[in-house]
DNA sequence: TCGTCTTGCGCACACTGTACGCACGAGGAT
DNA sequence: ATCCTCGTGCGTACAGTGTGCGCAAGACGA
């Protein structure tokens, strides 16, 4: 009478129903991207996502080298997202880094995990994505006049710009998904703390209350605004290399 | 007849040194920084930095709420490190952000894990070296003549291109800190894939031959001053609010 | 001499990434 | 048909993680 053992010879057998989906790198990684808006950086574990995709934790590990390398694939998927204007509706390359940069914003807002993610692991630069979204804003440089070392310096400044404001707006959103509220309620219940440590900081007290007196969201969209027609101004009118 | 227990009544008992040094908030923070430096975030756990102090993992939650507090206080830490020119010795506005902003770069390139720590957690913009960094920035620019808000605004594009620009700087070094390797030779080796995976975009594969003449600490120097003075200029020119 | 407080620590739990090797279905060769 | 070789999924296992809990022991005031 077999006890213990798993009845190997049953035919009620587990069914192996390779059927359709199966596994594939793709698939994996666009359910790593849904698994990480809805729950954030932490969750992301292989047997999580191996979970959601009805598979075992390890089965992920036939197309995928590791956890850092999914991080890769997932990253370039996002960028993916940003829209670059083709060079014909090109009404001046001013207004077309503008979109790219909205673009890169909003691709940031729509998944905040991603900033939390760039400094690590070595990102490879080489993804398929970044590549093209690097080709095409080289385009739009080189074709308003900048040379080719200047255009990937003009490039930079922006990219490097939307990242670091998209790191503190990130931050920000993933603090308020955690604690579930409001970014206006959540910014009032700060606020005494904020007040206390700010105490001997007269200058920051005034920022204090000058953010009171807006609706936060409003805030950051006009911030952003304004640095980003700075940063155009400066390129727009540098100086003759 | 006590057998398997820890001998209780023994004079030779552990001899409980609770001498000098024992555990500091200050102490715990600014070994965790030097595990950093020397290891990298991935080497940061509490069990390693409680060796390090010759102390058990969870005695550190004595003095420190949980592993996100800690990264917070180490975040603070480290902005301490940034030196801003009081307002004395201004003999221009423009200067002294200049040196602000090389210092804060400086800061991040000695800490490459500091980026990669900025996105995560809620990072509360309320310790006391942020405050003051913030402050005596703020006091930089009110004194050029920023209003109060427009004051606020410039700081943050200012602030947010040093760290964007740092993240991608400190991904590089951090890669180079895994392999060994030399930045040159790094990128040497790395060339053939990355002309390879280009290979449909003559654009970028211009751009790496002409980043493959020059030192890359240097490019990545020039990179920096260049986007830093291109925001200068657009903030020193800024249309009248 | 006795509480009470503070501090360090051992243990335990749930969870992580991932190496290893088995099992099983598909296809090609004999 | 029979066998062999792949590619793929998974169970198990190991070392390592953050941290809650409760004990022990010194410090200190009454």
């Amino acid at each position: 009478m077999p006890e213990k053992q798993p009845i190997p010879s049953a035919w009620t057998r587990p069914k192996r129903h390779r059927e359709q989906p199966a596994l594939s790198r793709e698939h994996i990684v666009s359910e790593a991207v849904k698994l990480l808006d809805a729950e954030g950086i932490d969750a992301l574990s292989m047997r999580r996502l191996g979970a959601r995709l009805g598979a075992g934790a390890t089965s992920l590990y036939r197309h995928v080298a590791n956890r850092d390398e999914l991080i890769e694939l997932v990253v370039d998927e996002v960028y993916g997202e940003i829209e670059v204007p083709g060079p014909e509706d090109l009404e001046s390359w001013r207004v077309a880094v503008i979109v790219c940069a909205h673009g890169a914003r909003a691709a940031i807002l729509r998944h905040p995990w991603l900033v939390s993610v760039l400094g690590q692991a070595g990102l490879a630069y080489l993804g398929p994505n970044v590549l093209r979204l690097n080709d095409r804003m080289l385009a739009l440089f080189e074709a308003a006049g900048f040379g080719t070392r200047e255009a990937d310096q003009a490039l930079g400044t922006v990219m490097a710009y939307v990242i670091g404001i998209g790191i503190s707006e990130a931050a920000t959103l993933t603090m308020l998904g955690r604690s579930g509220q409001d970014e206006r309620e959540w910014q009032d219940r700060l606020r005494p703390a904020a007040e206390e440590a700010a105490r001997d900081y007269p200058r920051l007290l005034d920022q204090f209350a000058e953010h009171a007196r807006e609706d936060p969201r409003k805030i950051r969209d006009d911030d952003f605004a304004y640095g980003l027609e700075r940063i155009l101004d400066g390129l727009e009118n540098r100086p003759a290399s």
